[in-house]
DNA sequence: GCGAACAACTTGACGTGTCAACGAATAATG
DNA sequence: CATTATTCGTTGACACGTCAAGTTGTTCGC
């Protein structure tokens, strides 16, 4: 790689554009890409589950879920996998489930001692991390990114086009 | 172990909080979900291919690429992952592969006449919607949000921990 | 009740992404 | 040169994510 001619366009998603990694939608895949090994590193390390698991058993431990319908609602996540998961995580006796009485299409959801547990000795670390990660931002700044992220939100929504 | 200590604040990626919606993993995560569905769904209807495939035709498209390596280079995608996509798009005569004269490894690639027409068709309404997505900041804003991101990546590495 | 509509969950198919082991070819070293 | 190290690419294995069709159970209207 000799050189720099700066002429040379590079393109994105959409069309001609400068360094690829000034498009959006390609520098917030990275980061995320890099985030999700940055948390799925920390969770193998210590000898725990994959991150799609660990976010069910997080909303779980919230206890803003009870059933997998409540947790797709909660955490927007997918029913199929959402499926999937749970079914893998009483394999690994981290939860159990019920058949509900009044229904007999929900399972009622519940973490086990070893699954609480695990949790218990995680929660510190993801705690360091989200620090870590926030640490870079002032209270302001903070607002602001928020702010901006809510802004994406509403424009990835359906396009007209 | 068994008390928890506290009664039910929700929980994330790292400890104890609020909504869900205000941890920063989560929010990217979602949001990024959401701007790959757009930009799928793009692609879907108007009869084209999956979105990684577009991104490596992007990078050929570009000039900033003629062999598997630089892809992986300049976009930072993974290899195996590069490797099946150029196959594919072989397959569907949106690209040739020569091997190269000095060296024999390397794969020289090169967009078919209908590769080309494929993309010159969607690069105006690929186009259309970084616009669409960007609109919704002013220049200054656009930078201070890009300027955001950088400090993310910077803390998004190997963690100490 | 009974049948149609609906709801909770399951399953299959496919695409995306990462990691590691591998083969073939080339480059570097003694 | 011949051995060793590196490099480009392939492949297998697995996790993640989405979509749609299918199962079983519940509810609603008649």
């Amino acid at each position: 790689m000799s050189d720099n001619k700066n002429q040379d366009p590079g393109l994105n998603d959409l069309g001609y554009m400068y360094p690829l990694a000034s498009v959006l939608t390609y520098r917030l895949s990275k980061l995320q890409a890099r985030l999700n090994a940055q948390a799925a590193d920390l969770l193998r390390r210590y000898g725990a589950v994959p991150l799609a698991h660990w976010r069910v058993l997080m909303v779980l431990n919230s206890g803003l879920a009870t059933t997998q319908k409540e947790i797709v609602e909660v955490a927007a996540f997918d029913k199929g996998q959402v499926s999937r998961i749970v079914d893998k995580l009483i394999e690994q006796e981290l939860l159990v489930s019920d058949i509900d009485i009044g229904d007999k299409r929900i399972r009622k959801l519940k973490l086990t001692a070893s699954g609480k547990l695990m949790i218990a000795r995680l929660i510190p670390l993801m705690q360091q991390r989200q620090e870590h990660l926030v640490g870079a931002f002032s209270e302001a700044e903070k607002k602001q990114l928020f702010e901006f992220l809510d802004r994406l939100d509403e424009v990835s929504g359906k396009m007209s086009v």
